[in-house]
DNA sequence: TATTGTTATACTCTATAACTATA
DNA sequence: TATAGTTATAGAGTATAACAATA
């Protein structure tokens, strides 16, 4: 009956493309931390806002929305999200009242940092199957690639 | 009036994170080809689905699910649109008319050609800032990684 | 007038659930 | 009953446009 064949798929060039293979590394990895983030109710996006924010006091909007590359409006409802949940505080600030400093709650803060261990541990997960050396070059060359890519 | 001062902002250790670094490449990867590709009218993931089906012949959705790990239900949505485009064909196979049999029109064939041009372009200049040693590092690397992390 | 941010709206991508047809 | 695929619906994530507040 020929039920149990394993079609073989062909992937013509693809697997041999450098940009097939950083998306693959990068589904993966966003799927990887799905499961724990979902507990906390966060995305890996709303995880790297909190890290910038508590990084840096009474940051505004849109030196957010210059990082991202987003539009101002994506980065306005994602801070709700996070403001509604009581883990952000917005503040107009004195210098200019059209600025709105952001900065984490405690709660913020707490939930960056159980955040953080689950990214952790994925990144000590990717570094069994690299060696040190390996790990830098991935490092240097990924960054390159980012900024020539953004060039134009 | 420190209009002009541009704030320094602090990325804490995002920047030292190989998930961080790997979407950064990959959304730069992505953004850089929305402009050509939107001229096509396709997306990344739709150019991977016409180069998959172009491979194989009378290729059934189920197996497109099993690779993508997408939902049955979100390929048949975008193989539809790929679809009315005039793009992809369908039809039953004789064997087990549940299956249907995926290939692509001559019109999705030259849609193909264009896209792999525009794909094979963006390679060539990733390529640009890293070393021929550097590339196969990167490959095997972000193989290893994709694979350690789907296996749970 | 220009800048910062919000809101309404719409489009894409995805999944879940209920369905049809075929086996 | 099980499998292959479709459709309706809903929830993220994104952008555009119109708006309000502040400078």
């Amino acid at each position: 009956m020929a039920k149990n064949v394993l079609p073989t798929i062909s992937f013509a060039g693809l697997t041999e493309l450098l940009g097939y293979q950083i998306r693959q590394a990068q589904t993966a990895s966003f799927r990887d931390l799905a499961g724990p983030f979902r507990k906390l109710g966060i995305t890996p996006g709303e995880f790297s806002l909190l890290t910038i924010i508590d990084a840096n006091m009474d940051i505004r909007q849109l030196d957010l929305v210059r990082i991202y590359g987003l539009d101002k409006s994506t980065l306005s409802v994602a801070v709700n999200r996070l403001s509604d949940r009581g883990m952000i505080r917005r503040r107009r600030l004195p210098q200019d009242r059209r600025n709105q400093g952001l900065s984490l709650t405690d709660a913020g803060q707490d939930l960056l940092q159980t955040a953080t261990r689950i990214v952790n541990d994925q990144e000590d997960r990717m570094k069994m199957v690299i060696s040190p050396q390996e790990l830098d070059v991935l490092m240097g060359a990924l960054r390159r690639i980012a900024a020539t890519l953004r060039e134009r």
